[in-house]
DNA sequence: GAATGGTTTTGA
DNA sequence: CAAAACCATTCT
C-alpha cells in the first residue's frame, strides 16, 4: 500500500464537453475536504475547481496529476450544497460546473484578467507584433489595451484577429500568458454603505407606512396558525393565496418570528432586486440587524460579507432575489417565495434553475418549509394546491377592509376616427380629470417603453427592424432614435422610408413616452412622473422617482415595474393603457401573464379606502383573461385556463422543455435543428417532440434561433431526453441550449 | 474552453 | 516546401 490519496474535482472550465469530474492526487497531510475550492493542472494550464466527494485511496489509479493548492480565500461548500448542485445538474440539464457556480458564491466576475507579456522580441517583419513590443517590452498588457495601441499606430484589428495574432506569439514562445496583478482589487476601498442610505430612506417614507407590528386581522391570524401548524409537522409546502392588499408580508413576518423562536432561520425571496429594500425594511422593523439582503446587484465585497455572515450564523433572515435561494443559512427552516408567479424566478442563463423549485428541494431534504405567496398564483402552484399536493391557505379580504376596486373595460376598437390614434380614451381622460381635481393620484400602466412600438411607412407598409434581432425597432423621442429592445442597437429615425422614399412615416403603437406626452398635453398643470428602465438607469433613480411621485406627483406612468409592490394610499385611479400587448405574445402563458399583470396593477388602486377605480383599455374586451381579471375572479380564470392546458398537455398537466438551437448561419441552424428533432423522435417515440419552429425571438444578437419543444408525462423521460439533446454530437456551427420548465 | 497533433490548403 | 488554416480529439 502506497497510502497515496486522490480526490474528485469538477474543473471550472465552461464547456459541456468537460462536464464531470477528474481525479487528482493529494498530499496525505493536506487533504482538501468535499466542497473545497482548489487549483489544478488541466490540459497544460492551471484552472480552478471544486472537490466533490471525500478523498479515497489512489492505488490502482495511474497517470494522475496532483492538486496544486487549496484556495484559502473561499469557504468550502457543505455537503447539502454539493447535493443541491448534483440535483440541479440533472434537473436543469446543465453542467456540474454551472450548477456549482450557482450554489457557491459566484466567483468574482472581475477575476484577474488573463493577459500577455513578451519574453523575446518578435521578428521585424511582423509589424503589429513589433508595435506591441515597442509599447510593452517589459510590462504585461491586456487584449483591449493592445488593440488601443495598435489603433494609435494605424493598425486596425478586430479583437478576434488580434487574439489569433497573440496566440501565434504564444505558440512561438515569444510571449506568455500571465495573470494581471490584482492591483485593481479594492482592498483599500471604502465600505459602500453611504450611497445606499439615501434611496433606502426614500423607500421608507414613500412606501412603507405599514410595519409588521400591527395586529393581524382575523383572516391573517387564521393563515398564520394554519401555516405554522403545518410547518411544525416537518417538511411542508404551501400556497398562500391572498388578494392584493391582504397583507401577506405580515403573515410572513409572523411565521419567521415563530421559526426564529424555535431556533430556525429563514429566506425571503422577492422577484426583483428593486423590491428587496422595502421588504427588508419591513422585516428589519421586526427583527433588526438579524436581517440581511443578498442579490446580484451588490458589489462583490458586500455580497461576500452577507454570504459569510449568513454562513457564520449572525443573520437570521436573508431577503433577496432569485440567487438568495442558495444562501448557506444554518438551521434554515423556512423559505418564503413572494409573488411566486413571477417569471423572474426562473434564471434565463445556465444554470436555468427556478428559485422556487430550488427552495423546495432544499427544504424537502432539510425538513423545512416553503411558502409560495401570490394573489395570482402560477397555474402550476394552484393546481398543486387544488389537488392537495401542497397546502392551500387563502386570504380573500384586504387587511385595510377596503374593497377591491371596480374595474371598467373600455373597448378601444369602438374608438372612431382620430380618437383611435390616441393612447387615452375619452373615458380614461374623464376619470383622470376627476381624480386630479380631487387632488388624488392616478397611475397609468403601459407595458412598453419608448414612444411607439414601430415606425410604419404609410405608402408601402415597411417598418424598420433590427438586422441582428428581427424585431421592430422602437421609437424613442428623447434622443430621436429607433432602438432594438433585444440587443440595444440604436439608429437615427429616417426622414424618408428606406424602401420607397415616401415621407409619410408614422409611429405606431404606444409606449410610455407617448403616453407621457399625451398626459402632459391634456393636463399641463399635473406633475407627471414616468418610470421605466429608461428613466431609472442610475443608482437610486428608481427610489428617487417613487419618492417624488409620493411627495408631489399626480400621475405615475410606467411599465410593469410599477405593477408590483407599490403602496401609495393616495392612488385612486389606475389606468391600463393597452391590455393587449402581453395577450398577443406567442406563448402558452400569455393569458396567465395578462391576468396576473392586470390583477397586480389593479391592486395598486384604493389600498386605503373605498371609492377607487380601475380602467382597462383593450381591443379584446371579451377575452377571458381580461374579462375575469376585471371581475377579480381568479378561480374562474384558472378553471378555463387549466382546462385548455389539460387539453394541450401543457404544464401543469405534463412537463415541458425547450431545446434551442442558435447560430449565425441560418441554414446550418435549421439543418441542425431538423436533425436533432428527428433523432429525438426516434429515440423517444412516446414523447411529444414539437418543431423545430423558429424561436419566438427568431433572431437575436445576429444569431438565428430555432426551438424544439418537448412535452412529456414523466420527469425522468423529459430530463433524460434533455441531457441527450445537450450532449449529442453535432458538427454544425450551431450552439444548443436546454430550458427545462420554461416560464 | 483551450491545447494538441495530424491533415489539408496555400502562396512565394 | 513550409507556414497557415482546419479539424478532431482530449483534458485526471
Amino acid at each position: 500500500m502506497s497510502g497515496q490519496l486522490a480526490v474528485d474535482v469538477v474543473v471550472d472550465v465552461s464547456s459541456a464537453r468537460v462536464d464531470g469530474f477528474f481525479t487528482y492526487l493529494v498530499g496525505a497531510d493536506d487533504v482538501p475536504g468535499p466542497g473545497a475550492r482548489v487549483r489544478v493542472p488541466f490540459n497544460g494550464r492551471v484552472v480552478g475547481g471544486w472537490v466533490v466527494g471525500s478523498a479515497r485511496n489512489a492505488d490502482g489509479l495511474k497517470g494522475l496529476k496532483a492538486v496544486l493548492e487549496l484556495d484559502p480565500a473561499s469557504t468550502p461548500l457543505d455537503a447539502s450544497a454539493l447535493a443541491l448542485a448534483t440535483w440541479m445538474r440533472r434537473r436543469y440539464a446543465c453542467t456540474f460546473r454551472e450548477a456549482l457556480t450557482a450554489v457557491a458564491l459566484r466567483p468574482s466576475s472581475r477575476s484577474p484578467r488573463a493577459s500577455y507579456a513578451f519574453v523575446e522580441p518578435p521578428s521585424d517583419s511582423d509589424r503589429a507584433a513589433t508595435t506591441l513590443w515597442l509599447a510593452f517590452a517589459v510590462r504585461p498588457f491586456a487584449l483591449v489595451t493592445a488593440r488601443g495601441v495598435l489603433r494609435q499606430a494605424g493598425i486596425a484589428m478586430t479583437l478576434q484577429t488580434l487574439r489569433g495574432e497573440l496566440d501565434r506569439l504564444l505558440r512561438h514562445r515569444l510571449a506568455v500568458r500571465v495573470a494581471l496583478p490584482a492591483a485593481k482589487k479594492r482592498e483599500a476601498a471604502k465600505p459602500r454603505r453611504a450611497p445606499l442610505a439615501a434611496p433606502e430612506a426614500a423607500w421608507e417614507s414613500a412606501l412603507v407606512p405599514a410595519t409588521t407590528d400591527q395586529n393581524p386581522t382575523a383572516e391573517q391570524q387564521a393563515a398564520i396558525e394554519s401555516l405554522d401548524s403545518g410547518m411544525r409537522r416537518g417538511p411542508f409546502c404551501a400556497l398562500l393565496q391572498g388578494v392584493t392588499g391582504s397583507g401577506k408580508t405580515l403573515v410572513y413576518a409572523r411565521l419567521i418570528d415563530r421559526v426564529r423562536r424555535r431556533g430556525g432561520r429563514a429566506i425571503v425571496l422577492v422577484p426583483e432586486i428593486i423590491l428587496t429594500p422595502q421588504t427588508a425594511l419591513r422585516l428589519q422593523s421586526a427583527f433588526g440587524s438579524a436581517v440581511g439582503v443578498l442579490h446580484s446587484g451588490l458589489a462583490d465585497g458586500e455580497k461576500r460579507r452577507v454570504w459569510s455572515d449568513a454562513a457564520a450564523g449572525s443573520l437570521d433572515v436573508v431577503v433577496g432575489a432569485r440567487s438568495a435561494a442558495f444562501v448557506p443559512l444554518p438551521s434554515l427552516q423556512l423559505v418564503v417565495v413572494d409573488e411566486e408567479h413571477e417569471p423572474s424566478y426562473k434564471q434565463d442563463i445556465a444554470p436555468r434553475y427556478d428559485a422556487g423549485a430550488v427552495a423546495q428541494r432544499r427544504m424537502g431534504t432539510n425538513g423545512g418549509a416553503v411558502i409560495f405567496g401570490s394573489a395570482t398564483p402560477s397555474l402550476e402552484s394552484y393546481q398543486r394546491a387544488l389537488s392537495g399536493d401542497i397546502a392551500h391557505v387563502r386570504m380573500i379580504r384586504r387587511a385595510t377592509a377596503a374593497p377591491l376596486p371596480p374595474v371598467e373595460i373600455v373597448d378601444m376598437s369602438s374608438q372612431s376616427g382620430s380618437a383611435s390614434r390616441r393612447p387615452l380614451s375619452a373615458r380614461l381622460v374623464a376619470a383622470m380629470e376627476k381624480t386630479l381635481r380631487a387632488r388624488q393620484k392616478a397611475l397609468l400602466f403601459i407595458n412598453r417603453r419608448g414612444y411607439a412600438g414601430l415606425l410604419l411607412c404609410r405608402s408601402c407598409g415597411f417598418a424598420p427592424r433590427c438586422r441582428r434581432c428581427a424585431v421592430s425597432l422602437v421609437i424613442h423621442t428623447a434622443d430621436a432614435s429607433m432602438r432594438c429592445h433585444v440587443c440595444g442597437a440604436a439608429f437615427r429615425i429616417p426622414r424618408r422610408c428606406p424602401k420607397c422614399k415616401s415621407e409619410d412615416l408614422r409611429p405606431f403603437g404606444f409606449g410610455t413616452q407617448r403616453v407621457e406626452e399625451e398626459v402632459r398635453e391634456l393636463f399641463p398643470h399635473a406633475n407627471v412622473v414616468r418610470m421605466d428602465s429608461d428613466s431609472t438607469s442610475g443608482r437610486g433613480a428608481h427610489a428617487k422617482l417613487l419618492q417624488s411621485f409620493g411627495d408631489a406627483g399626480d400621475v405615475l406612468i410606467g411599465t410593469q415595474m410599477i405593477a408590483k409592490g407599490l403602496d401609495f394610499p393616495a392612488v385612486t385611479l389606475v389606468g391600463v393603457v393597452a391590455a393587449d400587448i402581453d395577450l398577443n405574445r406567442p406563448d402558452f402563458r400569455a393569458a396567465e401573464r395578462t391576468f396576473s399583470l392586470l390583477t397586480q396593477v389593479a391592486g395598486r388602486a384604493g389600498r386605503a379606502a373605498a371609492g377607487s377605480s380601475v380602467i382597462v383599455q383593450t381591443f379584446s374586451p371579451e377575452q377571458y383573461a381580461v374579462r375575469l381579471a376585471a371581475q377579480h375572479d381568479f378561480d374562474g380564470f384558472a378553471a378555463i385556463e387549466l382546462a385548455s392546458r389539460r387539453e394541450l398537455r401543457y404544464p401543469p398537466f405534463g412537463r415541458l422543455a425547450y431545446v434551442g438551437i442558435a447560430g449565425t448561419d441560418s441554414s446550418a441552424v435549421s439543418r441542425a435543428a431538423g436533425e436533432l428533432a428527428q433523432t429525438l423522435r426516434g429515440r423517444w417515440p412516446a414523447m411529444e417532440v414539437l418543431g423545430p419552429a423558429p424561436d419566438p425571438l427568431s433572431k437575436a444578437h445576429g444569431e438565428f434561433r430555432m426551438r424544439i419543444a418537448l412535452k412529456s408525462e414523466t420527469e425522468a423521460e423529459l430530463l433524460e431526453a434533455c441531457a441527450e439533446a445537450r450532449d449529442m454530437r453535432s458538427s454544425e456551427d450551431a450552439r444548443r441550449f436546454v430550458i427545462v420548465d420554461p416560464r
